[in-house]
DNA sequence: CAAACTTACTGAACAGTGTTTAGCAAACAA
DNA sequence: TTGTTTGCTAAACACTGTTCAGTAAGTTTG
């Protein structure tokens, strides 16, 4: 009787395929531009299909965002090998401004889109990957700290600052605040700005 | 021969009747629920009529996004009272802070959506409210750094990393991002993240 | 004043959106 | 071979932004 261990295995199938199809639009058209329409071309069948599968679009956004998430950890997966907690923390945020610059429609779902955290309110859920992920950060500082690298003994109130400077300047890039410097100057500048913060921990300002 | 003359003024009068119905529907439903329709119905014209004074929604939603500067500008008036400039900054990261959790709408259309952003592009234009904004910021910056209360000696970098994280707390926030932390700690873990980046800036983290 | 022209506005349509539901055919269980 | 469940879809609903032909009023001209 391993029916009904099949139809659950089709069943993921199927919600993969939604997915990876979503995902594969969303990458190349930008999200605006992706509707469940076109998830359901894709995929050939009919948009009504999606909806068994996922419970609106904002689910099915979410998933993705969950996606993404799998993504940005397996990319700092090096920063393990670093033994200092202040390089490391230094390499993170490298990292995770590479990952901004290099997949922006993913970071915007991370960490600006409201329709993925929509479905969370609705369902009374907490955002479990955010959180995983701030508590990667606060706990390279608490190392920072219990080293003497950083004076402030508060791991949480740093993290949520050097958090927020970082993705403070991604989202200012992202959704296009910064094109008063020009095209050519943003992305040094952006860079520029990252290591002068990284400075200021050092020294201040 | 003032008939011109009254024209130009009706039409203006029209374009304002416009703004302002789409700004209050705006305010009290947010963004994502103001449709043309909507506001047409408001002023109790047909949705076409809104077409004969803006081009499209994006540059409804530009005018308004001009609308929130003004207010964001009278806002920070009493800033030029301060005589240190460091004091200045200070005060600027705190109403600005103010301003974002008080008008988050308004907020996310001056910093966040793509909307306004949008009809500048298509226009080739700058994004000029933006850089005149930022031009005050950076003022203050350069009369700390020549005052030597500042020692980095770039205005325009450490202006910029000055924004994005304060920026970047209210994105983060806006966009419920510090869910985390729950409602009840997220405004004063705000305000002592804002305060511990200001302490960051005198002596380093 | 009447005719010609200009302007301001609208009803209706177009092409799209997310989402729901009734119904149908195939797969399964009895 | 029945009866039941499952997977899927066509069609519809209620929206969205936007365009355009047509109308009625305002304005200018003869």
């Amino acid at each position: 009787m391993g029916i009904v261990e099949r139809k659950e295995r089709e069943r993921e199938e199927m919600r993969k395929l939604i997915l990876e199809a979503a995902q594969k639009l969303f990458l190349a058209n930008g999200y605006e531009k992706v509707s469940i329409r076109n998830i359901a071309d894709e995929i050939e069948y009919s948009p009504a299909t999606i909806y068994l599968y996922y419970k609106d679009k904002n689910e099915l956004f979410f998933a993705l965002h969950q996606a993404a998430f799998t993504k940005l950890i397996q990319e700092f997966a090096p920063i393990a090998q670093i033994e200092n907690p202040f390089d490391k923390l230094v390499e993170m945020g490298r990292l995770y401004l590479k990952f901004a610059v290099a997949n922006p429609e993913l970071y915007d779902l991370m960490f600006i889109m409201t329709a993925p955290i929509d479905t969370l309110d609705c369902r009374n859920d907490v955002w479990e990957d955010g959180h995983h992920a701030f508590l990667v950060l606060q706990n390279v500082v608490q190392a920072c700290i219990d080293m003497g690298l950083l004076k402030h003994n508060d791991a949480e109130q740093a993290s949520l600052m050097i958090w927020s400077m970082v993705h403070g300047i991604v989202a200012l890039f992202l959704r296009r605040r910064l094109s008063m410097f020009g095209d050519d100057r943003v992305i040094p500048l952006m860079e520029e700005s990252f290591l002068l913060f990284i400075k200021t921990l050092e020294t201040g300002l």
